[in-house]
DNA sequence: CCAAGACTGTCGGCAATCCGACAGTCTTCT
DNA sequence: AGAAGACTGTCGGATTGCCGACAGTCTTGG
């Protein structure tokens, strides 16, 4: 990929609009670039090089494998997100980033460069840091979830996030297009994918929602949707 | 409390280290200092301006007041830690820190002011998105513990964690002061008094805990206790 | 030093949800 | 097209840990 379109790609992003188009170009040059497709893995938690990422198309998650081998998604990331290595510190932790969404475009950077990025331009240093700050809340705000609500609500809650991210609005309803499984879902509020699958025929039953393997409806009543 | 002390606070902070003295006493002059004791409280999420803290001394307790009114131990913050606005955005949750030991020890900052310090500092921004970034890995830890672990191994590893930090060793056994009551330690674990009361007993049945309630001691079999 | 209040111990019932099992349905690959 | 594999539907039974209740013990402040 040539520099002009690098430049374009991180121009449009938010964490870079401070910046003048000279500091722009010398980023460019050492940032990476990358498409995948469903199913393709973006990067391991075990890659030779820490690498930050900036997600600019598409949708992934990031599955994490524990001791006895189970794969549990532990997050969504979604374009214009940040992920991989973005405490700027080695984990240790056994994860892999893989695309959900038919086209995916993220651009990354050498861990140690990209710190030398944000020395020499604090201002982008200070945005970054409310960046991971954010990171951290939406964390704190999962973990909030787990505690107080149970599944139901999580389940809930977690539609209409994702619906106001990714949903089309139709008249009332919200149109997902779902690329995920019952099993991928539930790892995701943290339950078992018969627990989920029950709930999203409860859902029908009461009319609030419709679905489908390749769709998710939430209709009219399910704003409304009881928290308990 | 004069310049001179102020200035000798936050040289020993890790986080200034990499600091030329110039530039530290220039922080000094905007930096605010607070003592307290145990039971008092350090601050509010609702207080007028939002600030940064750095933990000095002593221990305390970040609690979390939920809709219905309940109070939720969230986090043990440690001498060294950062707490507060940190992730430099105002946050709606409501919560307050509240010192449990002694003698608490702590520096702020207006969030504004220390934005600022961060911009004219590159270096010191770049350590400081790695300390966000720490706290971030801290939260994940716990959320995956919640997700995979049963409540007598969260408290097993709470408790290690506890003994890590601030726990005496004494000829293979810890011993901890201990300034939590049952219903603190539950709600840090995710759990319930009783269960935690229950648990207690049942590893002083096992002789690998004993405790009252000003001291908890980690047996030696304690280390090797099942994580099951 | 005594009373009120806070903390701990213990029990039984109960609700949520996990888990295994198996059948049915959809998708994909050749 | 047809078979293999992945995904969804559904059912009990089994667990875990929550919850209310109440008694006992410690602490603190007047």
């Amino acid at each position: 990929m040539n520099l002009e379109s690098k430049y374009w790609y991180l121009r449009d992003h938010s964490l870079f609009w401070a910046l003048s188009s000279s500091e722009l170009k010398s980023i460019c040059l050492i940032m990476n670039f990358k498409m995948a497709k469903k199913g393709e893995i973006i990067y391991f938690s075990h890659d030779e090089t820490p690498r930050v990422y900036f997600l600019k198309k598409g949708t992934l998650k990031i599955v994490e494998i524990d001791e006895k081998g189970n794969e549990v998604v532990k997050e969504l990331i979604q374009k214009g997100d940040i992920f991989g290595e973005f405490t700027l510190t080695d984990t240790h932790s056994d994860e892999y980033a893989i695309a959900v969404s038919e086209q995916v475009a993220c651009c990354s950077f050498k861990m140690e460069d990209f710190e030398k990025v944000l020395e020499q331009n604090p201002q982008l240093g200070v945005t970054y840091t409310k960046w991971v700050g954010f990171r951290f809340k939406r964390l704190q705000n999962r973990y909030s979830n787990l505690i107080f609500k149970d599944v139901r609500t999580r389940l809930v809650s977690f539609l209409k996030d994702w619906a106001e991210k990714e949903g089309k609005a139709e008249n009332g309803e919200f149109v997902l297009k779902n690329y995920l499984t019952h099993q991928d879902i539930a790892s995701l509020v943290c339950s078992t994918r018969q627990t989920v699958t029950q709930l999203f025929n409860d859902f029908k039953e009461q009319g609030i929602l419709d679905y489908s393997r390749t769709e998710i409806i939430l209709k009219k009543g399910f704003a409304q949707s009881p928290a308990s």
